[in-house]
DNA sequence: ACAAAACGTTTACAAAAGACAAGAAAGATC
DNA sequence: GATCTTTCTTGTCTTTTGTAAACGTTTTGT
């Protein structure tokens, strides 16, 4: 089950057979039904997750509405990253929307691989250049192009989420309401 | 001059006076005009910069339109992350808006580092992660906020650059037109 | 100092998005 | 399979934003 782990890492770097087995022992695999929390409002949280299978989003709550922030699917790390360097209460929540097969890594174990494992910076640093590039990118499909255009970039780029998640949840995710992205689909339709 | 930058590093590692030598032998100092482009369009390039003092926006051109996606003052790296990490030409301009003192580092010199100083893989990290942080901050603004909200939050965390770049530029910026932000203005200071 | 360019605001109109409410459709639960 | 909940769509109205153009002011360059 951690080989689809290792085909991650091996993108960013070579561990050794023994870095890997560290990895292994600080690692924690676990299942979780839907609507699962992974982190809770205002949850100091201690770990990271490294998502295999399911899909999980985080979202915000606002005016007593649930504004979802980010949503993915696939093999990557989740977290609360702020709540777990900065060691304050998350403010977003994170939740699973489907049945999800996570490896779990611990802050304190994490620590303990930056000493233990020389490469382990190297791997986190490449796998934030990878993060921060795609953050990048989302902010600037919020600088340069309007909902329209936001949503049928998610629909070239990623069809996928758009059968596995809420309509509703979209919606605020492109950071539109329900409705808008509703008309959005009905507009869209009519000059196909 | 260097004191600024190693005053910044030891917010996240302590380097040793070897590490700063060879730290400084990588890095440059140079002083620009305004308007230079660090970064010009469809430019690949292969340096990281840490400005010192000035003010430095990113955009892209958009029909015609510049839009701007980032403007830093301060103490902090930047430079086209996506085109020195994937090696691909920049889509994004990087101009100074007003005359800069920089420090230059080389990929290539940081890839030496990387080599040469085991610290630099974690200072690189610890800076990524305080990155990825702002980021996220400012992408939640965009889902979580609408434009005036975001103009008032400007306002309050950063009035300084309100000073030193033009409306327009802040205008794009925020994610709106100049005619826009400035009917913004008007209905806040009609409120007050 | 002068001319040219850049900047900020305003206006009128069109397009888009939000708020609110009502229904229809789809899914979950038992 | 009947019920209940969630999700999606639609309608109406209001507010906000975009577009385009005009105008005065400020800044810049020489």
């Amino acid at each position: 089950m951690t080989d689809i782990f290792f085909r991650y890492t091996n993108r960013f770097v070579k561990f050794t057979e023994q870095d890997k087995d560290l990895l292994v022992s600080a690692l924690t695999l676990t299942q979780v039904p839907a609507k699962t929390e992974l982190v809770s409002y205002n949850q100091q949280t201690d770990a990271l997750y490294f998502l295999l299978t399911g899909c999980i989003r985080k979202y915000f709550v606002k005016d007593g509405e649930q504004i979802t922030t980010y949503i993915m699917t696939e093999n990557g790390f989740i977290g609360a990253f702020d709540s777990i360097v900065m060691g304050i209460p998350s403010e977003e929540i994170i939740e699973c929307l489907e049945p999800c097969t996570l490896l779990v890594l611990k802050k304190a174990d994490l620590d303990r691989l930056y000493q233990q494992v020389p490469l382990m910076n190297e791997f986190i640093r490449k796998v934030l250049e990878g993060v921060l590039i795609q953050f990048k990118q989302t902010l600037s499909l919020f600088i340069l192009d309007n909902p329209e255009e936001r949503y049928i970039k998610l629909l070239s780029q990623n069809p996928e989420i758009l059968q596995r998640v809420p309509q509703h949840m979209l919606a605020t995710y492109l950071g539109i309401t329900a409705t808008s992205l509703s008309r959005i689909r009905k507009r869209i339709l009519e000059k196909a």
